[in-house]
DNA sequence: AATTGACTATATCGGTTCGATATATAACAA
DNA sequence: TTGTTATATATCGAACCGATATAGTCAATT
């Protein structure tokens, strides 16, 4: 996906400025599988723009730079929706430097590893509450358990389950296997000193 | 990570030629969280060699292109090693273009969006079946070494078993949700004609 | 009272990296 | 014959990230 179909993407969900996409790529519903930084983001918004795809209006604020508020244009709708439609979607991918660091363990310090493992353990955790937050924001409160559907599944609530039980795995096996992955290291260790 | 690391990395394994050590991004046992391209690993490479942390040896090959053969100088070791001692882990990062595209299930036909689930279901499928095939290997050739320790953990076994549960757990929630969520689908679209 | 740090907000630039392409050959299939 | 797949190196343009510059508000700490 290049940058410019995930400005649109971003813009059907409502106005918004380039600082404000920026947010719905690092901390909103897109964060999870997409990612845009604000130097790909304003040059991006600048050129969709000449397009006729998005259009602007500056809102004056007291003693603060412009805030550029773009909305999509019906031409820029019509494009992303068409976007949608033919996109042959790419490969998913996955990078992961403590895990590009946890395949050399035998190299490592038993503690470091540890503390790797405990490092990623804890992004996982984070990432699962920041996931449950988002989904069914009005019943936070008094239920017990997840009944059956109370939420009923539009795209985002389906990807969202996704991530829960995802992230859930991920700290399930952490849990049930971390020791036994650390002693493993351990004893490899006393065996050539 | 940047790619120089990365080569450092793959060398770690033994010495290998630009063209295997995409492999080893591609499809080998780094593919599940890193990647490179031949066009940033060739001139890494190269420039590894320049400053003496790896060397090579060309290979003649009969009619064909000289292979170039790297391996690690004690300094190029000793390099590695100290930046996985040093490297503060970036963030992990997943970007996927079908779950993005599902995030949009509103507005697409019901039938392309079972359609992007199958997909996503039949690549996780796919990486689950090589998952499974890297490790405990059936000894497909006359390896002598490597039979060892043949079902405790390293470093890649750890990670191989943590890439088999998130696998399982995303095919199991599609199972158990792809239905509801696509008879939910329906239902808005005939609420709304 | 003053400084620090965090947040909002736009914009640009350098450097890294991808993806496509060129070149060359072999093996195999249609 | 032609096409496709695989091995193998190499380069180049385009895309993109990350850092930085600018500039103001606000709250907290010193």
């Amino acid at each position: 996906m290049d940058i410019r179909s995930l400005c649109l993407g971003a813009l059907m969900a409502g106005d918004a400025s380039g600082y404000e996409i920026r947010k719905m790529f690092e901390e909103g519903i897109f964060s999870y599988f997409q990612m845009a930084s604000l130097g790909s983001i304003y040059p991006a918004l600048t050129k969709l723009g000449q397009e006729g795809l998005v259009t602007f209006t500056a809102q004056e604020q007291e003693n603060r730079p412009d805030k550029k508020v773009y909305s999509l244009t019906p031409e820029g709708r019509r494009t992303f929706l068409r976007t949608l439609f033919q996109t042959r979607p790419g490969e998913d991918r996955y990078r992961s430097d403590i895990l590009f660091l946890l395949s050399f363990a035998h190299e490592l310090p038993v503690e470091l590893c540890e503390a790797l493992i405990d490092e990623y353990s804890s992004r996982q955790e984070v990432m699962l509450e920041h996931i449950r937050e988002a989904k069914c924001p009005t019943k936070s409160g008094p239920g017990p358990e997840n009944t059956e559907n109370p939420c009923q599944m539009a795209g985002p609530d389906f990807i969202g389950g996704l991530g829960e039980a995802v992230c859930k795995a991920t700290l399930d096996f952490i849990d049930k296997n971390k020791e036994s992955f650390l002693t493993e290291l351990r004893n490899r260790r006393a065996g050539r000193p």
